[in-house]
DNA sequence: GTCTATAAGGTGATAGAC
DNA sequence: GTCTATCACCTTATAGAC
């Protein structure tokens, strides 16, 4: 029944997410993965065939989010509203997919070795065309002359830190997770950096 | 003879930066470090015992710079000079140490289960210290009210980026590897956000 | 101090019964 | 589709000659 085998899948990316999130590819045992998915070892290679094969799965779960979150900069031409969108998206992805995002800076950091090569590429133009789009708001006087790339540099560390480096903002904030407020406090931040720092106006 | 010892340990070590930083610590295989410094593998063995105190080795080697690099908030009493020498000293750090900066980041990213713990405790106090000398400011007028904790999550997420995510970044501008001059742009942009986001004047 | 050969242990992957 | 038993391989770590 197909049910099941969607069912079973969803169930061990999930745990997969966690487990490659915490121990990093190399370091995580399937053995491990099955235990927290609830299934045996063997049953994740009968549906992945390979560890390779589950870590990608887990990978491309994460790029469609991250993806869509580019979606501001086409919606609103007021550079103000689509910067604040833009931001609040990152730091909502951090918040809801922190195991994800982990996993996907994780692989960056390395050099991507098992990003399909069209993602990457995708993810770069997607990138072209934000930057040529906050250069278009420069050059309509919209905001200070800035390095749209390097800008755009620090909206992702910022935004990604909340889930990458939680365990050190955690220990800082004394807390034991991170709630909705303090999500709605980094984005503040960032926001006010963001759009102070680039002198941003409204058309 | 100690010259010796203490030659090829560093030579080991720096070797090892490379491979932990390249690989994680599960995937770093010691041959490879062993073949990166040009000893047998053994020899690894022979002067640090495992692969764990390798690991350590290195983690510490970085720690040094990382805590020199909140200096500038105790020497300078003006925001502006302070934090702009801050954010070039973190900067310089992830220009200078890529590698060590990628085995840090990595190991924070994993819940720091190898950082000794009077190491966090000391960063953490460090921590509070800066985010008093910047509450300090603000109560002085000096810079738009901000919670200083998360001003530094931004700090140190947005300048740590350019060695942890030196994939991306080379990718987006093209280059095979980043030089003075986008390090340095990296350190105009993010002082500029900072700056004028946190309206921060002088005394 | 250096290096080769080998032991010991663990993990990805599969065969085959149910 | 599920699960147990097992194989095959790889890597850390060490023993012992030089």
């Amino acid at each position: 029944m197909a049910k099941i085998r969607e069912r079973n899948r969803e169930l061990i990316i999930r745990a997969a997410s966690k487990v490659f999130a915490e121990q990093g590819f190399a370091a995580a045992k399937t053995v491990d993965i099955g235990e927290l998915a609830g299934v045996p070892k063997a049953n994740i290679y009968y549906y992945f065939k390979t560890k390779q094969n589950l870590y990608s799965s887990v990978l491309e779960s994460v790029i469609e989010p991250l993806l869509a979150a580019s979606d501001p900069f086409y919606e609103h031409d007021d550079p103000r509203v689509a910067l604040t969108e833009y931001i609040r998206a990152k730091v909502k992805i951090s918040q809801q997919q922190p195991y994800a995002s982990k996993v996907f800076a994780s692989e960056i950091m390395h050099g991507a070795p098992h990003l399909p090569p069209e993602i990457a590429e995708q993810m770069l133009q997607q990138t072209r065309q934000s930057s040529a789009r906050i250069q278009d708001w420069i050059d309509r006087g919209l905001m200070a002359p800035v390095d749209p790339q390097h800008l755009l540099f620090t909206i992702w560390a910022s935004t990604q830190t909340y889930a990458d480096f939680d365990w050190q903002i955690t220990r800082v904030t004394g807390k034991d997770q991170l709630e909705e407020e303090d999500y709605q406090a980094a984005a503040d931040l960032i926001c006010q950096l963001v759009l102070k720092g680039c002198e941003v106006k409204s058309p």
